[in-house]
This record gives C-alpha cells, structure tokens and sequence, in this order.
RNA sequence: GCAGGUAUGGCGGAACUGGCAGACGCGCUAGACUUAGGAUCUAGUGGAGCAAUCCAUGCAGGUUCAAUUCCUGUUACCUGCACCA
C-alpha cells in the first residue's frame, strides 16, 4: 500500500478523535477484560518484544470487541525500580524526571500499535495517586496482620555497598558488578504469603492456566506433608521436622543449622569456641557455596545428646550447614540408613548407621519391611508413618504436620525509588501505621541515593523527622521503600477505577469485571508476581473488600522472539532487531501480521527478516482484489470456503493460534483470487475476518468499498453450521496399514455400499485378490482400513 | 539430583479425541508477461526410484487394522528448583 505511515496515521487521529474504543461501565454487554502485563517505561524505544505481546494481544482483544463484548483493555506504566534508580545514579538524571520522559515516549510509541486501548484508564504506579493505595494495601495488611517487621537475612552486595532485590541477584552474584552476594541479617518487613499458601496451591486447579506454569508455583509452594517430633535436650528441647518419622528407630544424631536459637545454648562449655567458629564460617559464606550439593559436608559437636522420644536413646547434637534454617525448623532428626545426606555426613564423623527398612543397600530410600523398629516391625512405608504419627500424638510426642518451601515475601528495599512504606516509630509508642488520613507518604525528591548500604531516605531529615500520629512526640519514618513487586500485585484492580480520590477501587466495579479473563504476559513471572497478585486479592477478599478468590481466570505467555542467531536478543550481544525500520517500511500492521503469522505464539522463536515480505505481499494481494471488486451474487463455492474459514478462525483465534488463523484466511483469499470479478460481500466478509489483524490496513480498504467508519464496530463474522458440512469426502484406504488408494464417498451411504465402492477399486482388487479379508474397517469420513492374510 | 518442556522437509511452522504426515508461507525450479524485475501470474517442490513401489515426524523398542499423537527406554537442548529433611 502506498503510503502506508500516512494511512495509518489518519486512522489512527480518526480512532482517537471519534474515540472509538471508549470502555463504558455501564455497557449492556457482556463484559470481558484483556490484559497484557504493563509496561516498564524504559528510556529506549519499544523493542520486539513489546509488540510481541501487546500487538498480537491487541487482536484477540479486537476480536472480540468485534464478537460484541463490552472489552476492557488497559495499559499503564510500572515506573517505579531500580533501572531508572541506576540509571540516576550513572547520568545525574533524577529517576522522577526520566521516568516521566520516558513514560511519555513510550506512550506515543504504544500508540504506534494502534492497539484499542482506553487512555482515560492509564496509570503510573510511581505517581502519588497511584503509591498512595499501594501505601493503603500495606496499611491494610497490617491492621490484619499479614505485614510483620523481623529480623531476617537479605542480600548484600559488598561493593555496591546495598542490599539488593532477589531478582537481581543471578547466579549467587550481584546482577550489576557480578561480586559474590552475601547474607545479611536486617531488620525487614513482610508480607505473610505463607497463611495463603494452602489455598494458593489448592485453587490453582480451578484457573485455565498453563500447566507448566501451575507446576511452577506448585513446586515453589512446596507443600510436603510430615511431622513434627519433639527431642528433649537438658533442659531445652526442640523440634525437628520429618516426612519420614517412620525410621525413628534408625535416627542416630540430630543436627541443628548454625542459626538455630538452641545452638549455643545447649552446646556444652568445652565446645563453645569450636561451635562459635563454625557459626561466623557459616554465617560469611556466600549462599552458593553454602547451599552447593557438590560441597562436602561439614558439621560440629555441641557436646550434647538428645533424646529419642521413641526409645529414649541419647543420640550426639550437631550443628552443620547442611540444615538450613528457613526451611522445616532449622533442626532434622538424622536417619543415616535410610537419607544420603546423613549417610555422607554420619561415614565423614563415625557415626551409628542403623538400617530400619529390609534392604540389601546403605542408604536406602525406596519402601521396604521395617526392621530394628519395635511396633513398626513388618509394616511397609505408609503404614508405619501413619502408625508412628499416631503414636507420636498420643504419647505427646510430636504430631502431624504440612510442611511448606513459600517463605514470607520480603518487602523491604533499601533504595530510593520505591514507595516508602507507610510507618512511623515512636520512642513511646513503638511502630505506628501513618494514619490514613495522611496518605500518601511523598517520596521527597531531593534525595542523595547514590548507594552507599544506607537507605537514601534515611539522609533526608525533613523526611525521616515526624511527628507521632498517637503521642505527637519527636518521631521517625520508616526509610525503606517498598519492593515494586508490591505495586504491581494490585494494578489489575486500579486500572478499573484509576481516577478514584476517595478509594483504592470501587468495589462494585471490581466486583463487576473482574475478574481479568485473559492475561497475557511473559512466563518468568510464574513465581513472583503471579503468586504476588493472587495473595493481594485473596487478602483483600478476605478483608471485604472485592467478592472473587482469584485476579487472572485465563493465562496466556507468550514465547520469545530470539534473535536471528537464536540467541536471546540483547545488546552486548549485538543481536537484536529493532521494531522503528520494519514499521517505517511496511507500516505496523505488517510488523504485528508477521509477528502473528511467522512464528506460534506459545513458543515464540528466531526472527528472520524474510517472513516480513511474505506477509507484505499478502497484504497487497488483498488490495488488489478489493479492486476487483464486482455486483452481489452468491457464489456456492465461495460460501463454503468462506464459512468453512470463518469456523476455522473462530476456533483458533480461541486458542491464541494467530498463525493458522490467519493461513485459513490465505487460503480463502486463494480461492477468492481464482475469480475475474469478486462479489463485494466476499471481500468485505475477507475485511471483516482481517480487522482484528490489520486494524489499519482494513480500515483503510474497507472505506475504499465504499462502506461507513468503522469496520472496527462491525460485528466479527459468524459461520452457518449448514454450509460447512462437506457432502462428498475423498477418503483413503489403507490395506495392512498402507495407502492403497483414495475413494469419493458421499455423505449418506451405508457402510455396505461402502464396501463395495471400495471393493472396486483396481488397486484395491490388486491387493486384496486371493487373499482373505479378515477386517473391514470404516472410520466414517476419515479412513477406510482393510486387513487381509 | 528433582520437576516441566521441546525435537516434524532447505527454512518458519501445520496436523481437532490415534485415522491419507508436511496445511499456510518462505526459499528453490521451470514457464508466462516484461526494456528490466528484487513486481505479478501459472505449474512443480520431503527423500530414493524410469516405474510399480519403498523410506521418512531425535534414537531404540512396544501396543494397535492404524502412532507425530499412547506406553517403555534413551539422546540432545531449553526452563525452573536445588543439601527441602
């Protein structure tokens, strides 16, 4: 198409002017919301990857705009990070000042796509409107106790002096200068994801998720089903946590991770020193080197013996790093016979190996006949744990547990741009929530952060220094700032009510469209924000606050477009390919009909730049026969083509399997440019079927038909089940399971007829003569197969 | 180590519930129209073979009248988790 920039941009203003993809509450219609994972607004322009998802989105969101759904289709801006944080820190250029640039820039370029966004519904999660209810929902997590400060190891980067965000840290190293991360202990908030975490697992069945993705969060909950036992220690005692309590009898030492309260504590005088050592080696080893399954293991005597609660055996206390602390209780009862960890760790220091189970094998972990086990003796595995728990229980000596991996989300950061976190502390009063009244907390903008192990906030005096909301005495803010995994676990509900002063989100809205029917977005999220979003609305459902147990019904990720070389595209490789020249030279309906057509959506894979051509030429062939256009007649071959390709991408669209949706409509084109002149219904129906694809490109023809703007609140064609049934099928037959031959079979015949149509044919005679026919199968419409001896 | 995924022509990729493997397109070959074509149109195009036919969905088996699809084993690559007691 000629001057294809210019048309698209007329459409574009018209769209815009005549505001055609206003999103009205009050709709009549059905109502169906489709959301791509917003935006980070990073200074560069759009890379293939934001077209990717939001271009190909965009057309299933079209579609079904045009299936008569009321569609809500948002896009905002996730401002708040580190990149612009660092970015300050290289330039001088404030966070604040870059990110509004680049929120800007980016938005005309989102405008580039031409996708049906509503603008009025835009937010920016770093903009004091929007920080000021994230700063609620920490309220209000609070007030239920499901925000709570501790004590707890972070990561720590030496040399850029901070402590750092989880994701950030690859490999066990700092993502920006690559030194070893350290742990730290700090004084943190949380959010206690953990009481959710039986119900985060469970209603996983209920979402049409993918499944890889569910087995992701499945296994990051990690629920394991166990015991607790109690040991006795002098006098301490401590719990242990155990799957396996049924080789109690076989339990030879226990150990304690080196940060376990009791470890000192029981450690008896003449080991103290020795125990101290191997706590502070412990303690400045990096979490790799620590958690390595490659290292030997090491471990010391407290001096101390526990007692077995099932024999009364007295069985020597270790402290080894083998044990960590966040997992179970910091504390395992160690069965050599029956775990390779403790059987490594019991041959290194000479300690008993009691086998419990039958086995020919040391260590033996499958099931087998207990031995050596006084009332387990002879019972295979789950019956001699479930005995064990009883017995544990009735004698009061541990009970029945769940086990989970999810750990409370830490939701501290010492950086600067975040939300602060809403907390005051008061000398007399101890930690005070700010009121909400005096919401929001205003992140100051003249603030030194360049990272130096203190949090900025903590160096601007007229932030840190308050008055308390309760006594009004001297008092002081909390100086860290929110992780911005926080903003964006409630984003999804603000897009609803973005404008709103007076609430986070009004609920009767909420309750109206959520929840979001399709998500779409990238599958690295699996396990931080998915999981994040689905505890925010679970809490604020259990608070009152909105009526629907989970945010996403229908989760979509989009695979990655890889460089040419099938690497992934990055800089420093040098390998990525820019959006801008693709849509300078062939418009941005072409770079979106490529995106969909050359690649499935599910796996993404390497860009090549000759698909872009081919779909180019599919357009013009298009144009071109929209100018070949002729009177209305029905043409019966045409309608069965026609429907049959309306019914085709219908159902594939459903499955976000743009590119055979858009090859059936290549090859309803084909058949259409068989024909000299072209009734106009065909071509507009080929518009119709289009316009979700090319929104431009389809406006553009569809008014050079002669039709009324818009073909966008047209309704999408629909197929006549009538005219898609075929009344003749070639179908082959096979003989011993080969190919023979291929026969025409109407509809309506019986299966005899069928036999005997087959029965004639010359290659069928050829195999089948003086052989006998043991089996006659018919697979109406499909297959015939015919097995002779 | 554990869990999940992927593997189909020269290339991107199709194939619903087991039913004619390779839709659609790129590329390539030949031809047409052209001053020309990197435009357009027509025909062909998995491999071998003159043909009948045979061989082909990572590899090796199995189930079945029939397997890309189901089962067992195996290889390569990708992703996540990783001393989880």
């Amino acid at each position: 198409m000629e001057n294809i920039t210019k048309i698209e941009k007329k459409w574009r203003n018209k769209w815009e002017e005549e505001n055609i993809y206003k999103f009205e509450f009050d709709d009549k219609k059905e109502k169906l919301y489709c959301l791509e994972m917003f935006s980070y607004p990073s200074g560069a322009n759009l890379h293939m990857g934001h077209w990717w998802n939001y271009g190909v989105t965009d057309t299933w969101a079209r579609l079904k705009r045009m299936q008569g759904y009321n569609v809500f289709h948002p896009m905002g801006f996730d401002a708040f990070g580190l990149p612009a944080e660092n970015y300050a820190i290289k330039t001088g250029i404030h966070p604040k000042d870059s990110t509004n640039q680049n929120i800007k820039t980016m938005k005309k370029q989102l405008k580039n796509i031409g996708a049906t966004y509503d603008w009025d519904y835009e937010i920016n999660t770093s903009s004091p409107e929007y920080y000021k209810w994230t700063q609620w929902m920490f309220l209000k997590l609070y007030e239920n106790n499901l925000a709570y400060k501790k004590e707890a190891p972070v990561n720590w980067c030496s040399s850029c002096n901070t402590v750092l965000a989880n994701e950030q840290v690859i490999n066990g190293e700092c993502d920006r200068c690559q030194t070893t991360i350290e742990r730290k202990e700090m004084s943190q908030w949380f959010f206690k994801i953990t009481d959710y975490a039986e119900e985060l697992l469970t209603s996983l069945d209920k979402l049409d998720w993918p499944d890889a993705t569910k087995v992701l969060q499945r296994n990051w909950i990690g629920k394991s089903e166990g015991a607790f036992v109690n040991f006795k220690v002098d006098d301490y005692s401590f719990k242990v946590f155990t799957t396996r309590s049924d080789t109690l009898f076989g339990v030879t030492y226990c150990v304690l991770s080196p940060e376990h309260e009791l470890a000192l504590k029981i450690t008896k005088p003449e080991y103290i020193e020795a125990v101290k050592k191997y706590q502070k080696e412990a303690s400045i080893q990096s979490e790799i080197e620590r958690t390595s399954t490659l290292k030997e293991k090491t471990g010391v005597f407290t001096g101390a013996y526990a007692i077995n609660p099932v024999n009364n055996k007295k069985v020597p206390i270790y402290i080894a790093d083998y044990v960590l602390s966040t997992y179970g209780t910091g504390a395992v009862m160690a069965v050599p016979a029956h775990d390779e960890r403790d059987y490594e760790f019991a041959k290194k220091y000479n300690l008993d190996i009691i086998p419990v189970i039958e086995s020919d094998t040391l260590p033996f972990m499958e099931d087998g006949k207990h031995i050596n086990s006084e009332f387990l003796n002879g019972l295979n595995n789950i019956d001699a744990i479930n005995k064990m728990n009883n017995y544990l229980k009735d004698n009061n000596l541990g009970e029945k547990t769940t086990n989970y991996r999810l750990r409370d989300w830490l939701v501290s950061r010492q950086r600067y741009w975040g939300s602060p976190i809403p907390i005051i502390y008061c000398e007399t009063c101890g930690i005070v929530p700010v009121p909400e009244k005096d919401l929001p907390v205003v992140l100051p903008y003249d603030v030194e952060f360049t990272p130096d192990g203190e949090s900025p906030l903590a160096k601007s005096d007229e932030f840190v220094n308050c008055k308390c909301p309760l006594c009004n005495k001297d008092a002081k803010r909390e100086v860290d700032t929110l992780d911005t995994f926080v903003c964006s676990s409630w984003y999804f509900l603000r897009f609803l009510d973005a404008n709103n002063n007076n609430e986070p989100f009004n609920k009767e809205r909420i309750n109206k469209i959520m929840p979001v029917d399709k998500y779409v977005g990238g599958i690295e999220h699996a396990c931080m924000h998915l999981l994040y979003a689905r505890f925010f609305t679970k809490a604020l459902r259990d608070m009152g606050y909105l009526n629907f147990d989970e945010p996403f019904k229908s989760l979509v990720h989009q695979g990655i477009i890889l460089g040419p070389d099938g690497e992934k595209m990055s800089k420093s490789r040098g390998n990525t390919v820019t959006p801008d020249p693709i849509v300078e030279k062939y418009g941005s309906d072409i770079l979106r009909n490529y995106l969909m057509f050359g690649f499935n959506y599910i796996d993404g894979g390497p860009w090549t730049d000759d698909g872009i051509t081919s779909i180019n030429r599919f357009y013009k062939r298009v144009e071109r026969l929209i100018d070949k256009h002729s009177q209305d007649k029905e043409i019966e071959k045409l309608e069965k083509v026609l429907h049959k390709t309306i019914k085709s991408v219908l159902e594939d669209l459903e499955e976000f399997q743009f590119n055979t949706s858009i090859a059936r409509i290549m090859e309803y084109t084909n058949a259409l440019s068989k024909y000299e002149e072209i009734p106009k219904y065909y071509l507009e129906q080929l518009l119709l079927l289009l316009a979700p694809f090319a929104p431009h490109i389809t406006e553009e023809l569809w008014s050079r038909l002669g039709n009324d703007f818009s073909i966008h609140n047209m309704n999408y064609p629909t197929y006549d089940a009538s005219k898609v049934i075929e009344n003749t099928f070639e179908i082959g037959v096979q003989v011993n399971g080969k190919l023979r031959a291929s026969v025409n079979i109407t509809d309506n015949i019986s299966d005899e007829e069928i036999k005997e149509e087959v029965l004639k044919h010359e290659n069928i005679i050829k195999y089948t003569k003086d052989k006998e026919i043991i089996k006659f199968i018919i697979v109406p419409k499909k297959i015939v197969s015919i097995v002779v001896k």
